[in-house]
RNA sequence: CGCGGGGUAGAGCAGUUGGUAGCUCGUCGGGCUCAUAACCCGGAGGUCGGAGGUUCAAGUCCUCCCCCCGCAA
């Protein structure tokens, strides 16, 4: 059971090794910019290997139980599926439901976990295979791979690396799953929650320090992206790099050179790498900056 | 047909009330210099997204199509 991109590499891996006898993935959606009907990643995957797929708007009330009962899986892997799974399905297959989750758990719970970590600064984070149950993110863990962060490394970047890792998770773990079922680990019932993104998380303080707004813009990168004011426009703000000058105009102000560009944060001086104006492709600072004049501030 | 913005030299932009296209960077050649991403001189490079139409004349007006971006989901 999946949904997006993160949960392809687990899938394509899992096909290798074992018998995939089906895949539950969200219903097609309209996405984009016409509103068209699109197929999930892993609805695209599935057909490609050749695996039935289902689509269930949801699994809250037994509807899954008659396909389950027909398939009789040993087991189910659970990676991003968007749906939340009850008894009855946790409990069908012999070795229950087992989920990746991309991060050292009990930290960042929840739906954003790979941003959240990149935003918060972690050097360190990593996928977590463990036993679901009812709880949100809160079953038993039976495997963690770690890795560290880069501290340039954008949120996308690590997605990448991270849905990788899952699937290197998962097949160790299926590999070796009754000693690592005897051995499973409780969680503490406190852990820290990764809210889901949203657009609220995009606008960029210029008061907070260089490294907190440089870990906002790679977190928020791919998307949604952090942005910044300019003149009544919304800026995206894509990439940025850390320097060692100390900011002394007032966050937010300016300073473009010939083809570089310096913002005023709460303490050091923040170098702007890629922007995207409105209505504008993304492009490098220095293209921008061929074009177009920026003086005065970021709100 | 969800709403809006845009497609002009390799890149980022400008182009006035329609009269055969400019700027900055890059690139090529030459010069200056110990040297240079700095400076000076010179050159190449665009059928102005595509197809029709109006006109003596269209990047600039009208119609249709293609592609891209933002919002929204």
């Amino acid at each position: 059971m999946g949904t997006p991109d993160f949960a392809v590499p687990t899938l394509e891996r899992l096909a290798e090794k074992h018998d995939v006898i089906g895949v539950f993935t969200q219903p097609d959606k309209p996405k984009g910019r016409h509103m068209t009907m699109t197929p999930s990643d892993v609805k695209v995957k599935a057909e490609e290997l050749n695996i039935p797929v289902f689509q269930l708007e949801s699994l809250k009330h037994g509807e899954a139980m008659p396909i389950l009962e027909e398939l009789k899986p040993d087991v189910i892997v659970v990676a991003a599926y968007g749906q939340i799974l009850k008894e009855d399905v946790l409990n069908f297959p012999k070795y229950g439901c087992i989920n990746a989750h991309g991060s050292i758990l009990p930290k960042y719970r929840g739906a954003a976990p790979i941003q959240r970590a990149v935003i918060d600064g972690e050097t360190e984070t990593g996928v977590t295979a463990m036993l679901m149950n009812e709880g949100l993110d809160t079953g038993d863990i039976l495997k963690i791979n770690r890795t560290q962060i880069d501290p340039d490394e954008t949120a996308g970047e690590l997605f990448d690396r991270l849905a990788k890792l899952a699937a290197d998770t998962i097949e160790e773990t299926l590999d070796n799953i009754d000693e690592l079922t005897a051995n499973r680990m409780k969680q503490p019932e406190e852990g820290i929650y990764a809210k889901m993104l949203s657009k609220a998380d995009c606008p960029i303080d210029w008061n907070k320090t260089a490294q907190e707004i440089h870990n906002q813009i790679r977190g928020l990168n791919p998307w949604p992206t952090a942005t910044t004011k300019y003149r009544d426009e919304t800026i995206k703000i894509h990439k940025s790099q850390l320097t060692d000058t100390k900011s002394i105009k007032p966050a937010g102000t300016i300073t473009a050179e010939k083809d570089r560009l310096f913002v005023a944060t709460g303490d050091r001086e923040l170098e702007i790498l890629e922007i995207q104006p409105q209505n504008k492709n993304r492009m490098a600072v220095k293209d921008y900056l061929l074009g177009h004049t920026l003086e005065g501030v970021f709100e």
